[in-house]
DNA sequence: CGCCAACTTGATGGCTGTCAAGTCAGGTGG
DNA sequence: CCACCTGACTTGACAGCCATCAAGTTGGCG
């Protein structure tokens, strides 16, 4: 744990994070807040399922995954996370985490006292409303991997999940069509619903198509268009 | 629209609900803004994908579906609500509903205007805590969807949608093993990730080991343990 | 340099989707 | 009151997508 002066009024992130919309006032209330931060190495778990809530935590820097872990040792990835995005959300509701936390790659987070959240989102309206609306996004956004989880096939499922890493990727200033992934093939393959040589397959069959060019975790996009189209295409 | 006093404080659902944990005078409060209702029929929607949204709905009696919809017409179901439970949630992040809800027989529901629960949970500390459960535990109800979608087959997945179903039915005071499916076997499927056909196969395999008798949308649970033994099969 | 995890690729099989036909139940109208 | 009609459901046959099993390749790290 390190703690710092100005967490959120220097942060670069604060567009895409909790300070969105706060005016220069609050800001300053919220950094009174976040005055702690961790850092969280690759493979490192920020926090178990199981482990009493807390906390909720922006990412700074890195890239995590969570998961959820069935009885028989099955592992469902529920998502993949990046700077600017919060972490923890599911602990609100029982007090207790009810995923894994796991960093991809040396990470570090902000780390967000909930009961002085909930105080101080009780002062400031714009805080209150905006954090609504980061978790009723994370609602919004499960309903889109139910859709995926649903009714897509596997191409389908590897295309817009390719898309959406790139949408966000570009909106935090990276390149939209070369980047790396920080998972393994199975945990996208989790994520998805589907087993990592189908994933793997998948990869190929784009590559051999020319939509993107695949070197393990380096990834290019080179026919954004073709894979968007892709995802178009009926259960036949 | 129908107006109402005492909305939540007569109501017996209110242990279930947004009024959870208040106090008498809090309650009072609460009443104030929760003063209509709109009772809607079957089939018809409480809202839809894209329409604005201003209100988050309180389900006084009844049963819906939310479903969200592909370009292509393909259809996920993202879950089936009952009496208690808060629907419009995705709302909040976009200011526009992101799915359709439908009514599945005659309900009622309580509308309650959002920016004035906003207004409210400023002042009621319990109100603001409990309303972030909720929105907390639609959270995690997600994760368990996906869950199911990713790494169940198909008999699993159905008896945990009956063990949910029969949970739920439970805490509202009804049996627990014997209940009418509001909905159809496509919707159930549409739900689970699989076709009608194989739902209903799912049903007839169910009933011959002895787990359920099923007479169309009439359900006796004739073996929980059954059912939850299903449900601990690792993938072959 | 060697080891190991991650990944790729091929062969095969099974679960579930698809197509099709038939059954059931409820509602309507004569 | 009953015949009919329609939507919902069931059941069977078959096929295809993806899982499984297996073997080989690549790249990173000690």
């Amino acid at each position: 744990m390190t703690s710092v002066k100005r967490a959120c009024g220097n942060c670069n992130l604060r567009e895409l994070c909790l300070p969105y919309g706060l005016s220069n006032d609050e800001l300053e209330r919220l950094d009174e807040l976040v005055t702690s931060r961790r850092k969280i190495k690759q493979g490192e778990f920020l926090y178990r399922a199981g482990s009493g809530f807390e906390a909720i935590y922006a990412i700074r820097s890195g890239f995590f995954k969570t998961d959820v872990l069935l009885e028989d040792g099955r592992e469902q990835v529920t998502g993949f996370q990046m700077g600017g995005e919060l972490l923890g959300l599911d602990g609100i509701s029982t007090e207790f985490h009810t995923c894994n936390s796991v960093a991809l790659e040396a990470s570090e987070v902000c780390v967000i006292p909930f009961s002085r959240l909930e105080t101080l989102s009780r002062e400031i309206q714009t805080l209150q409303h905006h954090f609504h609306k980061v978790m009723s996004r994370e609602i919004v956004r499960d309903h889109g991997v139910m859709m995926l989880l649903g009714t897509m096939r596997a191409e389908e499922r590897l295309a817009a999940f390719l898309l959406n890493l790139s949408q966000r990727f570009t909106a935090r200033g990276y390149s939209h069509a070369d980047f790396y992934l920080r998972m393994t093939r199975e945990e996208i393959g989790s994520y998805l619903g589907l087993k990592l040589e189908t994933v793997s397959r998948a990869f190929s069959r784009f590559q051999e198509a020319g939509h993107i060019a695949v070197q393990q975790k380096h990834i290019r996009i080179l026919n954004i268009a073709g894979l968007k189209a892709l995802m178009s295409h009926q259960r036949v």
